[in-house]
RNA sequence: GCCCGGGUAGCUCAGUUGGUAGAGCAUGCGACUGAAAAUCGCAGUGUCGGCGGUUCGACUCCGUCCCCGGGCA
């Protein structure tokens, strides 16, 4: 069976699991997890997770709940999400997922290619072949196989191209003919209150690099010692958490504290700025709001849905 | 006080024999279908330390003053 879900995006540190935490505990509902970093298992402090008190007020889904050495991808975070989500509705709970990664809400609420998994192997041995090749010859051999994939993405956008590459060579069909396929969304329009949280980007950025220090100080260094004393490969997505790299490098010697810190702060804004044009463009339909209002606003709409 | 070196974009700096300025980073704008806290594209900005002088024309040459760093006293 189907129920109602509440959906929360926003920037980093606009205040959205505060904002969840605050809702799921008047609706008796469950938090559910749409970030793509705060699902890692070693980034805790790091990731601004939700902490044991938090987790004391409501229940909590899909935080944590995978190992720093793990491929994952926002095809298993659908798969994870709709799972979570039949679990709440069947002990009639309201879900309340949060989160930033636009894409993840995106791919709930439109849809996403049901393109098979691609093996661990064909993967690596695409990559060992693209490891001696240039840009540009990637993005020619692309134009061959799928020219019209090839034709939206920039020559230098080689992370895309690859993705193009591998799906044609594992399922023998180029990833433009899948993305065209017709792609039901898991959740209706009918079904979600949705809800992008704003504020100035001033205030956001001074939000921003308070957390981080906040962070360290909660004990973020030994985190970050840890996840590197894990010698992971460099291409886990785990180790690019803002901070992470520049963290790791100060205690590696490379760096002083400062830099670091520096760093990992302007990381954290520039990728806001990036969320806030994806929420912006990506999911322009969804109705706005101030941290301070946003409350108010989801309960009306809640009501007022179950009303009609 | 004297001798060097330096003052150019928010920051670090390029700037050929004089023809009113650029690169990286930061910033802003944008793209986005299984790495999305990822990946990629586009863009702007300057009393070239101040004031005088030489010159058709000075960031560039000359004088002078101010500021910073180093050295000698």
């Amino acid at each position: 069976m189907r129920g109602l879900v509440v959906l929360i995006a926003g920037p980093t540190a606009s205040g959205k699991s505060a904002l969840a935490l605050a809702l799921a505990e008047r609706l008796q509902g469950v938090v559910i997890n749409a970030d793509s970093m705060q699902v890692y298992a070693d980034l805790h402090l790091l990731t601004a997770r939700p902490d044991v008190a938090d987790l004391a007020i409501a229940p909590h889904r899909l935080y944590g709940h995978v190992d720093a050495d793990t491929d994952y991808s926002v095809g298993r975070w659908v798969e994870n999400a709709r799972n979570a989500l039949a679990d709440a509705w069947r002990a009639k709970q309201v879900p309340v997922l949060v989160g930033g990664t636009g894409l993840y809400f995106r791919a709930l609420t439109q849809g996403l290619a049901e393109i098979p998994s691609i093996p661990e192997t064909t993967r690596g041995h695409l990559r060992a072949w693209a490891e001696i090749r240039s840009n540009l010859e990637l993005h020619t051999q692309l134009s061959k196989i799928d020219p019209e994939i090839a034709l939206r993405l920039n020559p230098n956008d080689r992370q895309r191209i690859l993705r193009a590459l591998e799906v044609e060579h594992a399922t023998g069909r180029p990833l433009s003919h899948w993305q065209k396929d017709v792609q039901t969304p898991f959740l209706s329009p009918d079904q979600t209150i949705r809800m992008v949280l704003e504020m100035e980007r001033e205030e956001l950025c001074g939000r921003i690099d308070a957390r981080f220090l906040g962070m360290l100080k909660a004990g973020a260094l030994d985190e970050v010692r840890r996840l590197a004393e894990r010698n992971l490969p460099a291409t886990r997505t785990a180790l690019k958490a803002h901070g992470a790299p520049a963290l790791t490098r100060y205690l590696a010697g490379q760096i002083s504290l400062d830099e670091a810190v520096a760093e990992g702060q302007s990381d954290t804004r520039r990728y806001a700025k990036r969320q806030v044009t994806f929420f912006r463009h990506q999911m322009a339909d969804w109705p706005r709001s101030t941290p301070e209002s946003a409350q108010d606003k989801l309960i009306a709409a809640i009501s007022a849905q179950a009303i009609s």
